[in-house]
DNA sequence: TCAATCAGGACTAAAATGGTCCACAAACCC
DNA sequence: GGGTTTGTGGACCATTTTAGTCCTGATTGA
């Protein structure tokens, strides 16, 4: 659907409630509590998180997680790219056969483009200015069923 | 990944195929000739663009399938929806009980932003654009926060 | 009538995804 | 040092999604 995993979502969500309380650890079971996302699945999403880099962890008692970095200084893009890989729309290059023909190459090169403007969009937006309630235009959605995202 | 389901991707090429040689009907097996994809995958893309209203067809010998609009009436946006349903980085109000927390909220909020971008950049990129060799530097989408058009 | 073509949908195999659990390693407390 | 808390790493499984194929039927034109 052209959507980003469940867990890249979490991840978001989770970052994002790390960011809201950024001056004290918080424990995987905490996070859990405070997000509604299953123990274990959050555990694995922190987990992941530190793994990139993007989070520090501190065991033992009174351990837990908390950003790696100030939110300002996390893009969406760096949270997306942990669970998602290289984003790209398209897999060019992997399907051989494909680019025989001018017109397809083009279609490729321009599918490049859109790529770049979705990247664009994810590297330009922090976890900062994620947790700040939707600043411009949109916010019309009470949340729950956006009717279609179409514009 | 982030990305287009294959059937997408496939439905670009084919779209732009007969984009290539608007004047003229094609049959699904030069389609699938002409692009290196498999007949009945070819077919099977062919057909849902019908349903989806991107494509005229006609039966019978010498039938085949064309474009229902001239290319530049036609966005990238459509066909993409035509295999990927909305398009919505998240599935948002589908996961209930996550939206407690204010900080949440922001988070969703915010994915929507994106999507919007995102969906510019879909709907503003024209089939007749895509079969032209990648053309100018990427056109700019509207966009409220600036973003460094990264790589 | 016959052959070419599209239409619709069933079906299957393979892969990705989401989610859970366990055994282990650090850190802290007493 | 022993025990408890908390993170680490990975295995594992169930489910869903995706891709791809095929079959049967309906149209159309010669």
């Amino acid at each position: 659907m052209l959507r980003v995993s469940k867990l890249t979502d979490y991840a978001t969500v989770i970052m994002g409630h790390l960011a809201a309380a950024a001056d004290r650890l918080h424990s995987a079971a905490e996070v859990a509590q405070g997000t509604g996302i299953a123990l274990p699945t959050t555990s694995k999403v922190l987990k992941a998180l530190v793994r990139a880099g993007l989070l520090r962890s501190l065991r033992g008692q009174g351990g837990g997680y908390e950003l790696a970095r100030p939110a300002s200084e996390i893009s969406v893009a760096q949270i997306v790219r942990s669970f998602e890989g290289a984003v790209g729309l398209t897999e060019c290059g992997s399907s051989e056969g494909l680019c025989e023909q001018e017109s397809i190459c083009s279609i490729r090169g321009n599918w490049q483009r859109i790529n770049q403007v979705v990247l664009a969009a994810l590297e330009s937006m922090t976890l900062a200015e994620m947790i700040r309630p939707a600043p411009m235009p949109i916010r019309a959605v009470p949340r729950r069923h956006s009717a279609s995202t179409a514009a």
